[in-house]
RNA sequence: GGGCUUGUAGCUCAGUUGGUUAGAGCGCCUGCUUCACACGCAGGAGGUCACAGGUUCGAGUCCUGUCAAGCCCACCA
């Protein structure tokens, strides 16, 4: 067989790998205890995903990817059908089933033919709506239906929460994107700290000549639609202004000084002026005075007609007009910098405007109730479980929620106003006639609702929420949630309150919080900031595998990813490495005649003793060891989310266990023509079962190579992802075996250290002696050919000690000596030197501890025993170097 | 203003319940075109674990404070 002398994954990788990785999805199955992951390492452009628990792993994770396909940069983000793309598939695959199909049978290309029919289908219907709301569109970009299903849920929780008296309208000062022209929510508004002014202006009081009141503020134009300036009335500075009024300078209006706890003696002059429709501290206090309203800014942040001769001025205009002819009237105190946060949409980065408007809320106090005792009671869990505080925090601060917003696009909000009795009608279908007045002029709420409201709803309204579908029944609650902790409030608070709410029961039992994908320099990767790796250039260049390593390198839990092209060069080096491993195995089994080959029951194979000796070699004995114990922390380092772990586990175990010293050792055994003997088959079975190992971290790289071993073979699964994950088994743990290859490693790495120190030539073989008074030395006598080739030394085993010499090296069991030429003996000799400060610096260290009896009494009887014996081990290999130093 | 997180080798980061010589990758140094792999092999240098106290027989790990960085939340004119 003709294997490549360097792994191009392109060549290898179907095409659609590239979307795997896209979303970065880590599967590992592990059938044994019933368990199928599919864990998503946040790529770029990806924020969360569902895990669906026990869904068959095939169908989420095409979802995801698809989703995520579906989601490239020709597609328009709909707000409040972010999800309905995956819906759709999670319809198109369900249709399938009903007839008796899987996406497999169907093949990619057929299958995304079905869901883009799916959307044509109903792309019309939102387009008719859009149509019907006046909203221009532009249908030249690829964009997402609603889920008719999903469009259905969103209705009957909207009724049931009005219903239930948790959703009202009201007239509330909102925060307002002149740009995006919709309401938006506190949370959808990012703070930025800018430096701004203070403007003192001065308000003459009426009935006292020559008396100012001088209010700060840092948004001058808003005095236009003042209705009162506050002071608080234990202020003494202004008790005999109790009960006065001012006058508005600019718009000659006479408004009241009002008494109210707004105004903070400790702030300026401790005068404050009211603005009830621009400003919610304001509003609060309209309400508590009755003050009017007047709204002298409107929803495109222009000066209203109310606002005199500023009127049709943008706001920020407006600002540098009142300013300046307050100046000129002589009414500005002063004007002092100031630094102040601005809110702006975290959409388009407009400031927002607050304005009064009528909205839609959601009482959230009673839901977040319920959702914080989820947590509280362990029914959810947070992973790392810091992030509960965090989650705490918000939820027990929570406030009402907004959710209409003034879009085009996204569920329309399921209430009805009559125009003739102004009634509200809030109903599951649209209302023929008003239930107050029977007057047929209704017409429904222009608005539709949040995002987050229909995305809320998600792990039970995918599911065929409200009916009682099996879905249902089968995978609510789910098991596992995994995103990042940028969309903590947005999704996951919200998804725990309505999923409570409505299911009775948590939507997921585990929240796994990732960290954000950060380029080198540590910057959030996100579209708007531009510097997103993208998945396709790295894939092309280092291969899937490679990016997908890198990914979960860094994935370690509560910490963000650092994606460096330098990782996932390294992590192609990996893929590499698997690769070549492969090739050697390939190229000898040509020699020797064998066939591909591997075993009948892949878990149930163990290392096969050989024919003439009839004796496992230790080699194989001590590899199936070694993968025993690699399974062991690999299951354990995904069970508990600690991927990076994992994957540090599986590249030290190939690299320097499999190839390093295993492969390394068969050198020596493979013969020509030998056939498929005992040692084969336990080679092939070691390296497929490292092969089945590696295959989460790097699928298809594994995937390309197991093939290739398995070809040919009828009794096997079709694919290694079907194939089973190795488990630890404590009956295949072989300490003897791994005793034995450790004296080994001891000795070659002896002679190697004593080789290189010396700065001899590599390919020159020397000749010495090891010294041991253990049984060790049988040990290593025994493998005297193996280190002959892997230290490329020539030794005589004594038993005892070593003669004193100072080319020789030793550890607590062995005394190497090799003949060095003596101009290499200085170098040895600073080397002890060097290593004689260090065993003394630690057997003081270890006799003042074992000397204290505190340290005896107290300290548990293992942690003595092991500083006892470390200390004679130290004073041995003292002993020695003394020995030699004379 | 409140809350959270982080500070460990030149760089990017691990270090699970406190246990005695603190690890990995990259980078660096030395030597090797050894017939799987220079995307490689062998060996090596490099850290008073931000700082100051405390608890403990014992602290990178727990507690307090300080400094620095980052994030989230919050209506302060």
């Amino acid at each position: 067989m003709q294997i490549e002398k360097v792994y191009e994954p392109q060549q290898f990788e179907p095409h659609w790998a590239q979307w795997w990785i896209d979303s970065g999805i880590f599967r590992a199955s592990n059938r044994a205890a019933g368990k199928v992951f599919s864990l998503v390492i946040p790529p770029p452009n990806v924020t969360g995903v569902l895990h669906i628990g026990h869904m068959l792993e095939h169908t989420e994770i095409d979802m995801t990817v698809r989703w995520h396909r579906m989601m490239g940069d020709n597609t328009l983000w709909l707000p409040g059908t972010d999800h309905a793309g995956i819906a759709t598939q999670m319809v198109v695959v369900r249709k399938l089933a009903e007839e008796g199909l899987t996406r497999q049978d169907l093949g990619r290309e057929k299958f995304e033919e079905r869901v883009w029919q799916w959307k044509e289908q109903y792309g019309d219907t939102i387009k008719r709506q859009m149509i019907r709301l006046g909203a221009s569109c532009d249908w030249s970009r690829e964009r997402f239906t609603l889920d008719e299903g999903l469009s259905r849920a969103v209705r009957e929780v909207f009724v049931r929460l009005y219903e239930k008296g948790l959703i009202y309208r009201g007239e509330y000062m909102v925060n307002w994107c002149p740009t995006c022209h919709t309401a938006l929510s506190d949370l959808e508004v990012t703070h930025e700290d800018v430096q701004g002014h203070l403007w003192h202006i001065r308000y003459p009081v009426n009935g006292m000549p020559g008396r100012y009141l001088v209010v700060a503020t840092t948004r001058p134009e808003t005095m236009l639609g003042d209705t009162a300036v506050a002071i608080n009335p234990k202020d003494k500075r202004y008790l005999d202004l109790h009960g006065a009024t001012v006058q508005l300078p600019l718009m000659d209006r006479e408004i009241p000084i009002v008494l109210d706890e707004l105004a903070d003696p400790e702030f300026g002059t401790g005068v404050v002026k009211v603005t009830p429709a621009h400003d919610p501290n304001d509003f609060e206090a309209g309400k508590r005075h009755n003050l009017p309203k007047i709204q002298v800014i409107d929803e495109n942040a222009v000066i209203t007609a109310e606002g005199g001769r500023y009127a049709g001025l943008d706001r920020f205009e407006a600002r540098r007009r009142v300013v300046a002819d307050l100046e000129a009237q002589g009414l500005l105190a002063k004007i002092e910098d100031y630094p102040l946060s601005v809110g702006k949409c975290s959409r388009c980065k407009t400031i927002v405007e607050p304005l009064i408007s009528k909205q839609w809320f959601v009482k959230t106090k009673p839901l977040a109730e319920k959702a914080i005792d989820a947590v509280e009671t362990g029914r959810i869990e947070f992973i790392p479980a810091s992030w509960a505080k965090t989650y705490y925090e918000w939820m027990y601060n929570i406030r009402d929620w907004c959710i209409s917003r003034q879009l085009w696009w996204g569920h329309r909000i399921p209430a009805w106003h009559c125009e003739e009795c102004h009634e509200t009608v809030v109903a599951r279908e649209t209302p023929r006639h008003c239930p107050r007045c029977n007057s047929s002029h209704l017409v429904q709420d222009p608005d539709v609702l949040d995002t987050w409201f229909s995305s809320g709803l998600w792990p039970f309204s995918t599911l065929g929420w409200p009916d009682q579908t099996e879905d249902l029944q089968t995978f609510y609650p789910t098991s596992l949630l995994i995103t990042g902790f940028d969309i903590l409030f947005f999704w996951v608070a919200r998804m725990a309150m309505l999923g409570i709410e409505f299911m009775g029961d948590v939507p997921f039992r585990q929240v796994y919080i990732h960290g954000l994908v950060r380029d080198a320099e540590r910057q959030k990767m996100s579209k708007t900031r531009g510097n997103t790796i993208d998945p396709l250039v790295v894939t092309e260049k280092y291969g899937t595998d490679a990016v997908r390593m890198a990914l979960l390198q860094g994935a370690a839990p509560g910490t963000d990813i650092v994606l460096t092209e330098e990782r996932m060069g390294s992590s192609r080096d990996f893929a590499n490495k698997i690769w070549n491993a492969a090739r050697f195995l390939f190229l000898n089994m040509g020699r020797a005649g064998v066939e591909p080959w591997v075993p009948d029951n892949l878990e149930e194979f163990r290392p096969e003793p050989d024919g003439e000796t009839l004796e496992v070699q230790v080699e194989d004995r001590w590899i199936f060891s070694r993968l025993n114990a690699c399974a062991e922390q690999v299951n354990r380092a995904i069970e508990q989310y600690r991927f990076h772990e994992a994957a540090q586990v599986l590249w030290h175990f190939f690299w320097h266990e499999f190839c390093d010293w295993y492969l390394e050792f068969k050198k020596l055994r493979f013969r020509e023509n030998s056939g498929l003997t005992a040692g084969w088959r336990n080679t092939l079975a070691a390296f497929e079962t490292a092969l089945r190992l590696l295959h989460p971290a790097m699928p298809f790289l594994t995937e390309e190579l197991w093939q290739r071993l398995a070809k040919g073979h009828a009794n096997r699964p079709v694919s290694i992802a079907l194939a089973p994950y190795p488990q630890y088994s404590n009956e295949k743990t072989d300490y003897a075996a791994e005793r034995e290859i450790e004296i080994l490693q001891e000795v070659v790495g002896l002679a190697r250290k004593l080789r290189t120190e010396s700065k001899l030539d590599p390919k020159q073989q020397l000749e010495g002696a090891l010294y041991s008074r253990s049984s060790a030395l049988a040990t290593a006598q025994r493998h005297t050919a193996a280190i002959e080739k892997l230290a490329n030394v020539k030794l005589e085993f004594h038993s005892g000690a070593a003669p004193k010499a100072a080319t020789m090296r030793s550890t607590a069991e062995f005394d190497l000596v090799l003949h060095i030429p003596k101009t290499q003996e200085e170098a040895q000799r600073k080397r002890l030197e060097k290593e004689r400060d260090v065993l003394a610096r630690n057997i003081a260290n270890s006799e003042r501890q074992l000397g204290d009896e505190t340290f005896l009494s107290r300290a548990p009887a293992h942690v003595v025993a092991s500083i006892r014996q470390k200390l004679a081990e130290y004073q041995t290999q003292l002993a020695k170097i003394d020995g030699l130093g004379e």
